[in-house]
DNA sequence: TTGACATACCTAGAAATTCTAAGTATAATA
DNA sequence: TATTATACTTAGAATTTCTAGGTATGTCAA
């Protein structure tokens, strides 16, 4: 149901996050891990690929970053471009959250036995 | 992001129209046309093949009816087991919904020009 | 009665997204 | 020094949905 494109929880979940601060790959599956306590999980094998997408639709920057310990990091900032994204995801979210709803409220659980 | 089997929207919408009452594919989706106002719309290619799938379940039964007309639908039937089912998908699409909102509510929109 | 259109259902193949399951490399720790 | 945690990458598979056809019947106008 609802066109996949249009709905992009990766991205939406991820312009959301960067549309707060800067953060690097893995500290953002830790955040989401954190908020979605085990329930959900987003995968490295699908958030970095989604990752390279942003960027190249210039929705992310990137740069790297060295830790004091002299780990190294690919931080992620976001374009403006990328904030007028994050509004256009979130409200065919909302949208598509609502619609959804609209159904499941309506919906009749009672044990019909 | 999300294992997509455990969101599976289309079998969700599905069985919530059966839980209020049997219907037939194309009914089904007229009436959820009309909900998603032209936003979303669930697509004959999708629908079938999911219902043939929730006969194979068990999660709804099958039974032919004419019209006054003679033409013939097929009507489908929410079964108890696949009203525990609805029980379970809505469930899970709550616990989604809350999880993605409580990313992007903190999201901040306002450009930084 | 013929053609056009709406209803009603079906299906194969493609497209999109996400997951699995590896791999590489470095820092921390035990 | 070996193990674990961090950090990133990627190929191929799995899953869901869409595209784009197809069949068949009933209605209605010309």
């Amino acid at each position: 149901m609802a066109k996949k494109p249009s709905i992009e929880h990766t991205s939406l979940l991820v312009l959301s996050l960067l549309s707060v601060e800067d953060m690097y790959g893995y500290q953002m599956i830790a955040e989401l891990t954190k908020k979605f306590d085990n329930t959900f999980s987003m995968k490295e094998g699908t958030l970095y690929p989604v990752l390279k997408g942003l960027e190249n639709d210039g929705f992310v920057e990137v740069y790297e970053e060295k830790t004091e310990s002299g780990r190294t990091r690919k931080y992620y900032h976001l374009t403006n471009k990328g904030r007028r994204q994050l509004k256009t995801e979130a409200e065919t979210w909302r949208a598509y959250e609502r619609a959804i709803n609209s159904v499941v409220e309506r919906a009749v659980y009672g044990a019909s036995v």
